[in-house]
DNA sequence: ATTAGCACTCTCCATCATCGAGTGCTAATA
DNA sequence: TATTAGCACTCGATGATGGAGAGTGCTAAT
């Protein structure tokens, strides 16, 4: 489709506008990429690349600018070959990846900001999607008269608690006869599908005493019902430092698209069942207040499903190769750390 | 200190201020309010109130702006004088407190964001310090070979939870006579104190074998030590829309003061023990980000303990009254909501 | 003690000319 | 045929200029 030429001339004038922006004009591309071809071949070359859409002019007699399509056709050649990640890169990147904690959800905190902090723009993590993990075990335990605490576990860990009120007759006996039902019925479903199987079969089900049936019905609608995820975003004030986002309107942008953070979870677990590394360019993002930003992601899973994702936001004008190379590398971390607890 | 005419021209300025920002000039305060005096009798007035340090001139020949000391002034009059609330915005508030989830966690959450919608300012609101709260009650649930899982009660409901590894000897039988141990010893004490004692007492007390006290002193030592507080922002891209923030750099300013949560946490902290509404107002913030911002807190509380903090962050041009008047009611609800439970 | 009047100051805004970077086109060249 | 030098042209950025308007401080009159 791209001769090797303007191939080179399209991946040059990315180069370029990702250290930094500003149309870039014929004469630096020669300057600055040894290719034997004077400003006026490479207007030429660039020329052609506007017309197929991979650059574009902000005005007549202006440089040129890629434009999403140029990027993508850029990051989907970046990626086809084998990364050749910079060593110095991985190495920084695995050192500040052990230092962080091995909690889950510490981790993500700390790693959202090492992710900004690498890459400069806005690092974000999504931590996992209880809805989804594997019922170990549920605990009952009564700690006062008119309240108990529902623990569930998964093979990792405690998942989910709460406290839920309940009438002062049960006793810990009764719970531990709730508990065991569950666990012997429903110990290694998703909570999401025991959210939907427990109410109905429960209904049926007559082996325990009436009243303590309406007793666990209410316990278990409360506890299996979605609990939000969490999603950390770090590195706001760092983007603002970069030239991309010198006036209000584009800053106002970005705070509405980040600010949401129950859109930004929507969105992301959306996008959480794909394998690798997910990239959308400005207006290929789906959300519209990301259209003119672009998003690395990758999700991190729990053996063979993907329970969470990390990612970095930056302006389409960003370090692709870079911010690949760590969000990636993070995903398949946070997959190793979850796998050898 | 300041005669009655001189009070209301402040009061004027200040008001006219708040409403919209850019100085104000004599002849704007004797048509918005009808003092019955001509502007040049209100330039005089305003020259003494210069001169003492309560406004100031951005240029020669501009209107007046409001400085810090005159805002703390002004502040100081109106919290002084008997609060009469505007019944409408009473109401609303509670209707939205009401509309907020029980769970003290997700209860913040929403509070920060209505708090930022109330004022359209910056909402923030700290979870509860957890070092400070009072051990209802420990449990130790073993629940993998190597794993056991650590759950703190107070009286309020699960405080911590945590996942322990542990060596495999240990069984539930053993794991209860460590959580009998330290129920008998410490319920009732602060998770501090606790922290203080426990691992000295535990290091003399002979009554467990003494295998199991190496492993209860791991434990211990881990769900003991500080847990990091919780801080919910909300609103940051509704204050990107005041005129206040028209400059890139006053932006980045309130970024950085907002970003690194812990610094928010820590300065939060360090004011929950304060009675009442607190307000800082500009350069008398001790956090240098903060100098050009106003911060208005009030503590919630269980019983008597101050256990957490909600306020509004906005710029110094910041409706007070207003601010006051939701920060207090929101603080006071939270506090007899944990009061009931 | 207050006020009308007036000269003065300073910001804001629009206008205008200039500069320079970068283009597209054409004609010359290898 | 592909490349290049040369040139006219376009357009944004920059800075100077010059009212218009808002608001002051001062003085003299009430």
């Amino acid at each position: 489709m791209l001769d090797e030429r303007s191939r080179q001339v399209l991946f040059a004038v990315i180069d370029c506008y990702i250290n930094s922006p500003g149309p870039v004009g014929s004469r630096v591309v020669t300057k600055q990429y040894a290719f034997g071809l004077s400003p006026a071949t490479i207007r030429n070359i660039m020329a052609d690349l506007e017309e197929i859409g991979f650059l574009k002019q902000p005005h007549t007699s202006a440089g040129r600018v890629p434009t999403d399509t140029g990027y993508r056709y850029y990051v989907d050649a970046i990626t086809a070959e084998k990364q050749s990640l910079e060593s110095g890169l991985a190495s920084d990147l695995n050192r500040r990846l052990e230092l962080l904690g091995k909690d889950i959800n510490l981790f993500l905190d700390d790693a959202s900001r090492m992710l900004s902090v690498m890459s400069h723009y806005i690092g974000i993590a999504l931590s996992p999607n209880t809805s989804s993990a594997l019922l170990n075990r549920i605990d009952l335990i009564k700690y006062r008269d008119d309240q108990v605490a529902v623990i569930l576990f998964s093979d990792e860990g405690i998942i989910r608690n709460k406290i839920v009120p309940i009438s002062p007759e049960v006793t810990q006996a009764d719970l531990n006869r709730i508990a065991e039902y569950i666990n012997d019925r429903f110990s290694g479903s998703t909570l999401d599908e025991i959210k939907r199987l427990i109410l109905g079969e429960m209904m049926k089900e007559k082996v325990l005493c009436d009243s303590l049936i309406d007793e666990a019905i209410r316990i278990c609608r409360d506890i299996f019902s979605a609990a939000p995820g969490n999603v950390y975003i770090s590195g706001l004030s760092g983007m603002l430092s970069l030239p991309d986002f010198c006036d209000i309107a584009r800053i106002k942008d970005l705070m509405s698209a980040i600010e949401d953070k129950q859109i930004m979870v929507n969105f992301l677990d959306r996008i959480a069942d794909a394998e690798g590394t997910q990239i959308f360019i400005g207006s290929e993002n789906p959300l519209d207040e990301m259209k003119k930003l672009s998003l690395v992601a990758a999700t991190y899973k729990e053996g063979s499903r993907p329970i969470g994702t990390v990612g970095i936001i930056g302006p389409t004008r960003m370090n692709y190769q870079h911010a690949i190379t760590i969000v990636d590398m993070t995903a398949k971390y946070i997959t190793t750390m979850l796998s050898y607890r």
